[in-house]
DNA sequence: ATAAGAATTTGATTTAGATCAAAAAAAGTA
DNA sequence: TACTTTTTTTGATCTAAATCAAATTCTTAT
């Protein structure tokens, strides 16, 4: 079990030495929480950081009494909205689980801890980071001068799954319009 | 010069050691150009990674036969923009220089190696990282649900001197909106 | 200083998407 | 299965910002 989700990270990252694995597996946990649940809430400290073996979330916050989402994040991925939090501020996010969800949980203190420790460890981490950037540099593509309609047809192409996984609300705040406004979209194609 | 211009690294973003500055400060190259210099081109290979110790870039793509400006950056940035190429294929922006202005200029090859060799330039390089997926958060929550005014206040905010430095017309086009309409908007401040 | 070119402003009109409201469909729950 | 609750769709209207067009102001080079 545990073999596995490494090998998906290396595969899809960079090779990581026995020894950094050995000690990372000693510090993660693997957590199952029921669809719903929060990982993390505005304005508390939530120092943790998730890898997601099965499973779904959102990240939202609050703006004039709308939530406004985010962030999505499936199966192998890593959820970098947590980032925020690990340089222990409060959290600006809630993360709410879509679905039933198998998640590996690190500490903020041991993934400092790892990176420190561990040079190929940092590497890892920075790719994971260079990977998030390029997400998010779509993304403001896509909502800086792109229509509705464009918008949304590649999110669909990017997670082809996301319209039965994800409440059609939620998909249209992350593009950035009402869900009026996405129903039509959906109605004209 | 270049003590100092290390020394500001240092001060914003974490401590590197002696023999990391020294190997560090044999690769580098402080390059001067005139503004409308482009740095990167569409569809070339550049292989460059930039710190701006004195001026200001744009970085654009085209859509539609339009500019879309991307990312603007000034004195003691990083220029993040470039580590696409940086993963070794082409450019999908322009990056121009915006004034006369003096850069260090890093090859790609070289910051893999100082990643590479010295545990501490990672580290930078990842709190780099962070600190770019920060602001593009904060430009993703501007764009996806902020009204036009709201925009271009925090973008003075954050820039105060943005408007002598950069042209209404890519002030515009980075906040997602035409430049008769930032014009409007503001006169009628 | 003056002409030529670039950047910015102003005006009139159009349109994509928001808002408000209600109906219909789907999903949970007893 | 029926009943409640949530999610999605449809309709009518309104509005912020786009578009098209032209005038004005600011820069730059001669």
């Amino acid at each position: 079990m545990i073999e596995s989700i490494f090998n998906r990270i290396t595969e899809e990252y960079c090779e990581i030495s026995p020894e950094t694995i050995n000690d990372w597996s000693e510090k993660i946990k693997i957590v199952e929480y029921k669809k719903k649940h929060l990982l993390a809430k505005e304005g508390t400290y939530s120092r943790k950081f998730y890898f997601i073996v099965k499973g779904a979330i959102k990240a939202y916050y609050m703006l004039d009494g709308k939530n406004v989402t985010d962030w999505f994040a499936f199966e192998n991925d890593f959820i970098p909205s947590t980032t925020n939090h690990i340089i222990g501020q409060k959290s600006t996010h809630y993360i709410e689980l879509l679905e039933d969800s198998i998640l590996i949980e690190l500490d903020a203190d041991h993934l400092e801890y790892l990176c420190k420790k561990h040079h190929d460890f940092e590497h890892l981490y920075r790719l994971v980071l260079s990977k998030t950037i390029h997400q998010l540099r779509e993304r403001i593509a896509s909502l800086q001068f792109r229509t509705v309609q464009q918008r949304y047809t590649s999110l669909i192409d990017l997670h082809p799954k996301i319209e039965s996984r994800v409440p059609l609300g939620d998909i249209a705040s992350f593009l950035g319009i009402t869900q009026e406004t996405l129903s039509r979209i959906r109605a004209s194609r």
